[in-house]
DNA sequence: CCGAGCATGTAACACGTTACATGATTGC
DNA sequence: GCAATCATGTAACGTGTTACATGCTCGG
C-alpha cells in the first residue's frame, strides 16, 4: 500500500462518519484521530480533488452555501472498505530520544536526564489528554452510542497503554541514571 | 532541527563508536539501532559525501584497502555533541493499525481480529528479539563494559516497555472484541 | 570459476510540511 | 467595521525510499 492511499484512507474514513469541508476534515483528523494520525492541508486538498475526480466523493444532496462539503459516494464507500482491508505499511522507526540516549556517554549528566524528563512529560501530557477523551467517550456510550464507539475506545486504550509504558520507562531510567553514578 | 541533520546525527554517532564504510554503517544502523532508528543507502551515501566535504569525517590514519572507511575528525566530534543537544523533532503520529480499527464498524469481525492479532505478533516478535539483545548486552557488561553500555541498555528497555504495552493492549482488545458481540 | 555478500552510488519518484496568498463569513 | 476564524489552494522545499547500475572480493 502506497503512502498516498493512506491519506485517502484517512480522508474517506473521516467522511464516512460525516460529510465535511476540507477545513473541517483537517480539524477532525487533528482532533479525533490526532493521537495516532495526522494530515496537513497540503495533503488534504489535493487528495479531495483527486477523490472527487475519481467519483469517490461528491457534494451532498442538500445544497450548502459555506464551503465545499463532501460526502462519500457509493463507489467511495466501497473503496474505503477495500483500503481498510489492505496490509499495513509500518513506517520505519525513528525515535529521536532513544537515538540521543544511545550516545549518552557523549552528553553531560543533566543533558541525559533532560532527555528522559522531556519524554516523561510528553507521555504524562498525552495520558492526561487521553483521559479527558475517555470520559467524553464513556459519557457518549452511556447516552447510547453509535456503532463506532467501541472501536474508538480501543484506539484510545492503545494510546493509554503506550503513554503509561513510556512513563514507566522514564521513571525506571531516571532511577538508573541516578544510581549508577552516570546520572 | 531539520530532518536532514537527524541522518547526520545517526551517521556521526555510529562513526563515533567505530570507523566504518557506508555499507557497514547501514548494517550497524539496521542492527544495533534498528529498534528505534533507520536509514537507507539513499540517505547514507550522500550524507557521507557531504560530511567529508565539510571536514567532519575522513579516511582514518591507517590506510585500508577494502571500501571507503570513514572516521570522525575533531570537528566532526564537536558537531556530533552539538547535534545531540539539539531539540528533538517528533515525527507526526501515523499508526495504520489504529486508523483501521477506528473505522472498525466497516470491517468484518474476523478482519478486526486479524488487525489486532497482527499487532500482537509484531509486538511479540519485537520482544523476543529484544531479549536476545538484552542477554548479549548483559554478558558484555559482565565481561567489563565500555562507557556506552548502560545507555544501550536504557534504549533496549524502552523497546521492551513499548512492546509489552502493545502486547497487553492487544490481549485486552481481543477480549473486548470477543465479549461485546462485535468480534 | 562462480555465487554470495561487500561496496558504492544515482535517478526517479513519492511523501509531507511549511509558508504564502487569498478571500468569505460571522460575532462583537 | 473589524478581528477572528473559516475556507481553499499552491509552490517550494526537504526528506526518504526504491530501483537500478556497477563492480569487487573471497570462500568453496
Amino acid at each position: 500500500m502506497s503512502r498516498q492511499s493512506q491519506t485517502e484512507l484517512a480522508v474517506l474514513g473521516a467522511l464516512s462518519v460525516e460529510p465535511m469541508t476540507g477545513y473541517a476534515l483537517r480539524q477532525a483528523i487533528a482532533g479525533t484521530l490526532g493521537h495516532f494520525w495526522s494530515e496537513s492541508f497540503g495533503q488534504i486538498y489535493p487528495a479531495l480533488a483527486r477523490l472527487e475526480a475519481d467519483g469517490l466523493i461528491e457534494p451532498p444532496a442538500d445544497g450548502r452555501t459555506s464551503g465545499q462539503v463532501f460526502a462519500l459516494t457509493r463507489t467511495g464507500r466501497r473503496r474505503l472498505r477495500e483500503l481498510l482491508r489492505q496490509p499495513i505499511a509500518a513506517p520505519p522507526p525513528r525515535n529521536g530520544t532513544l537515538l540521543r540516549l544511545f550516545f549518552g556517554d557523549l552528553l553531560a549528566p543533566d543533558e541525559r536526564r533532560g532527555l528522559v524528563e522531556e519524554a516523561r512529560e510528553r507521555a504524562a501530557a498525552s495520558l492526561a489528554s487521553l483521559s479527558v477523551l475517555r470520559r467524553e467517550l464513556e459519557a457518549e456510550i452511556a447516552a447510547g452510542a453509535d456503532a463506532g464507539a467501541p472501536y474508538r475506545l480501543m484506539t484510545l486504550s492503545a494510546g493509554e497503554h503506550t503513554a503509561r509504558a513510556q512513563l514507566a520507562w522514564a521513571d525506571e531510567t531516571l532511577v538508573a541514571l541516578d544510581q549508577d553514578g552516570t546520572g
